[in-house]
DNA sequence: TTGAAAGCGCTAACAC
DNA sequence: GTGTTAGCGCTTTCAA
């Protein structure tokens, strides 16, 4: 096998220079500026391309930020992630995303990223206490993104997901005077989950006039089903999210039923035209990436202050129109 | 400083060995059983994890394959990425996704790849011709994914794009009856939806009745509402994937316009619940990512023979009910 | 089956 | 501003 790549070194003796001096010409310490120019001409003419592998071993640390989420079928999160991409890459990171088919974060999950020499993690998945204790102490800054945790191992950005379940409720109830609501949600453990369960229930009060119903959004077909053929279809869905709320749609879609007020929750329909107008609570997207990145560069440089939990305001945002 | 990280010489010094046997007990090389137990048993105690930065520095090559892609908006390319990911995480790669934000395939491109050392790439993105004359005779393996290219640089596994382009118009026109048709596509120099387009102008030929139109997705919402001005709206529109046929029908669906025949391509419905029946060209994505990793990982052992072209069949999807 | 030695390409630390 | 030295953690190669 001959070599086919080129180093430094390759590079550093056709300039007379030390491959340090290369190091520094190319990763801006302090160096002559003619010596610079020289360098990376040269580095150029012989389509030097650095060795990350190399540069992570020896520093320590990889330019590369785990981005960790559980499923791959939400749009929300390709969305999200491009977000905190153009973030990243400003700062020379690339990111290494992971579906993992779990909702919680645990050890198998972590170490994955570990043997990657990641220096960062941003995650979806919400830690379990095993993991939580496991981890304490570890250095590699993990920051929550929409999640909630009370660890002090993690940074956090969420959701004001309270307020989220309020406005849902405000709308559905106040606004379009549905009757009869169907809240369709996921695994409540997820504690984000339960908060926007427990702001839309607060609304629900003390109007004893509207029927309430809970379903896990993977039974949602066969309980729309069953409301069916008992003749009580609700007059108004919030579902935990806008994947779910679309199934939903489908459903009636399908069945030729006319859909009731059916809301979701990302507000996907601000990146993607959905075939129909969807409301949904949203947020700003780009901020949220922007104040994640934010923190997680500032920890990785080595800040070792106090744990940070930002929460992201939310809006009721009604279908996006071509 | 203190090093918080658990290393081969660690396991090494704690089971009396030396750091080649650790690494051959993990590796599967050949080590006495008893050995291997004892050495597997230590390094789960002690929480090794093995670095892949000095694994791929030392080895020539990371486990990692690069997927590239251009748009981070299309689910499509999630969903294709997740098949990906089973496929190739069962060889023990994991995959490193980049949304560039260009149709082409660029040294940029290829060289952010190449700094990550990863040892095989799957793109969805056309090369250009000087790309493609650059990196002939580098040796990381590269397979265009649903693209079509004629460079012996790339291995490559498409969709029956032609075929794809008949199935579409003969539903349209012959099957819906449809006399005023809307094509509305992307760049058409990307190979691959000229030959839609081909395949749905064959059926077209001698059928002097029919209208036909074409657009660029990027001016689509424009021409609707200029159609409509006119009072020529499309009786039937065929978009070069299902994201643009969503988009189309938004379009009618904001404007209390009844839709009328829109098909779109992909079939991300199969994965997906739309809120609507959207009608498509699909094909087996399961087989597709199956047979793009088996070819690479192929290559990536050093199997150097001819290109391989493969071509996968596509069929008529009607949307899919919960 | 195991060990000893070398070195992948880069950068930290220090010297000049 | 530049060079020297050393070594990150692993795997290859060769020897025992």
């Amino acid at each position: 096998m001959t070599k086919n790549h080129v180093t430094m070194k390759d590079v550093a003796k056709k300039a007379r220079v030390t491959t340090q001096t290369v190091s520094r010409a190319l990763s801006g310490g302090s160096v002559h500026p003619e010596t610079q120019r020289r360098i990376l001409k040269i580095a150029e003419q012989l389509g030097y391309v650095k060795n990350s592998s190399a540069s992570a071993l020896r520093s320590g640390r990889a330019k590369v930020v785990a981005v960790l989420y559980d499923d791959p079928r939400n749009l929300f999160f390709p969305l999200i992630t491009d977000f905190l991409q153009e973030n990243l890459q400003r700062e020379g990171y690339i990111i290494l995303t992971m579906a993992v088919r779990k909702p919680r974060m645990d050890m198998e999950t972590y170490n994955l990223s570990l043997s990657q020499n990641v220096s960062g993690i941003i995650s979806y998945l919400e830690p379990t206490e095993e993991f939580d204790g496991a981890i304490s102490g570890k250095n590699i800054p993990m920051l929550l993104l929409g999640r909630h945790t009370e660890s002090v191992n993690f940074d956090s950005v969420e959701f004001d997901d309270f307020s989220g379940g309020v406005l849902a409720a405000e709308r559905l109830i106040d606004h379009d005077g549905c009757k009869n609501v169907l809240y369709v949600t996921e695994n409540l453990a997820i504690s984000c989950l339960k908060r926007r369960l427990d702001g839309f229930e607060s609304v629900l009060e003390n109007k004893s006039d509207v029927r309430f119903g809970i379903c896990e959004a993977c039974d949602v077909i066969e309980k729309l089903d069953k409301l069916n053929l008992e003749n009580s279809l609700p007059d108004g869905v919030f579902c935990f999210n806008d994947m779910t709320a679309m199934k939903v749609l489908n459903w009636y879609d399908s069945r030729k039923i006319p859909a009731p007020k059916v809301m979701g929750f990302d507000n996907i329909s601000q990146e993607v035209l959905l075939p129909c107008q969807l409301t949904s609570v949203g947020s700003d997207k780009c901020e949220l990436a922007k104040t994640a990145v934010g923190i997680l560069i500032d920890r990785m440089r080595g800040n070792d202050g106090e744990r940070i939990r930002k929460t992201i305001p939310v809006f009721l945002a009604e279908g996006t129109t071509a």
